[in-house]
DNA sequence: GCGCTAAATAACAAGAGTTGTTGGTTGGGA
DNA sequence: TCCCAACCAACAACTCTTGTTATTTAGCGC
C-alpha cells in the first residue's frame, strides 16, 4: 500500500479523511525502514509541515497501525516504534546504539550473526487469548 | 534464592542493606508467580507495612533484578512485570485479561495450544550488540 | 552492646511518553 | 456548492517511572 491513490482510497474506504497532513505522515513512515519513534515522525514532519502538532502525529501512526498500514512495535526501548514493513518477521535490537534489524521469521541466533549482530538474549513472547477468556470462565 | 538468610547473605555480599522493606518485598514476588506490576507489589506490601513508598517498591525490584534474582518482563502491556522465574523461558499474554503464563524455551505455537491458549502473534527480540558498535565505526 | 558511615527510606517533585478535551477548521460525498 | 462528520492544533492531563533531599537505619569495627 504504497501509492498516494491507494493510499487515499484505502483511508477513504474506512471513512476517514486523507489530510495532507496525513498524506505527509504516511509518507514519513513508509519511506523509513529505520522503525521510527512517533517524536522522530514528529521531527521529520515538523520540516515541512511547522504546525503539525505530536497528537495528530499519534493519531495518524495509531490509525495507519489500526488499518493494519504498519506495525507497532514496542521492544522496551521507552517509545513505540513504527514499522512500514507488515510482512511476518522478527526483530534485533542492539542495546547499545537503539538500532533495529529486520530478521527473518526463521532466524536463530546464528543467523542473526550472520549480519555482524551479536545476540545476548532471545524475548519470545506469544500474544493471544488464554483459556479462561476463551470459555468465558471469567463470568462465572 | 528463597530462603531470608539466603536472601539476606546475597544482599549484604553485594554491599548492600537487608531492610524489613526489602525482606517483604522479596517476598512478596518471589512468592508471586503471576508476573506482577511494581504497582502490584506496593499494593501487597502496603498491606503489611502502610508507610512504605513506591518509590522503595521500584528500588529494591530494580535491584534484585540488577543481582539477577528476578527478571523484568516489558510485554508491552504498559507496565514492566517482575518475574522470580529466572531459567529460561518465554512468555504467553493473554489480550483480553492480561494473564501471562510461562512457556519452555522449545515451546511452537502448537505446544502454547496445550494450554488451551490461543496464539494469534509471535513476537521475537534478539537483544545484543550490533555489527557498528561491535567494531566502534561510531567512532569514526 | 556502641557509635559511625554509607546505604536506604519516605515524601515530594519531575521526567518521558502518550492520550483526553475542546473549539475552530476542512475534506469530500451529496 | 453545501453541509456535517472527521480532523486539526493547542493545551491539559494521565500513567509509569525516576530524580532529589533530608532523615533514618543496618551492619561493620571496636
Amino acid at each position: 500500500m504504497r501509492s498516494p491513490n491507494e493510499l487515499a482510497r484505502r483511508f477513504r474506504s474506512e471513512g476517514r479523511k486523507f489530510t495532507p497532513q496525513r498524506k505527509l505522515i504516511s509518507r514519513l513512515v513508509f519511506d523509513n525502514s529505520a522503525h521510527p519513534t512517533a517524536d522522530a515522525v514528529f521531527a521529520a514532519a515538523r520540516l515541512q509541515m511547522p504546525m503539525i502538532s505530536l497528537k495528530t502525529v499519534y493519531q495518524v501512526l495509531n490509525d495507519l497501525a489500526e488499518m493494519g498500514e504498519v506495525h507497532a512495535l514496542d521492544l522496551g526501548t521507552g517509545s513505540i516504534r513504527f514499522d512500514p514493513n507488515t510482512t511476518d518477521h522478527h526483530h534485533a535490537l542492539c542495546a547499545t546504539c537503539g538500532m533495529i534489524l529486520d530478521v527473518a521469521v526463521a532466524a536463530t541466533p546464528e543467523l542473526v550473526a550472520g549480519h555482524g549482530f551479536v545476540v545476548h538474549d532471545v524475548d519470545v513472547t506469544f500474544r493471544g487469548t488464554c483459556a479462561s477468556c476463551l470459555t468465558g470462565a471469567h463470568d462465572l
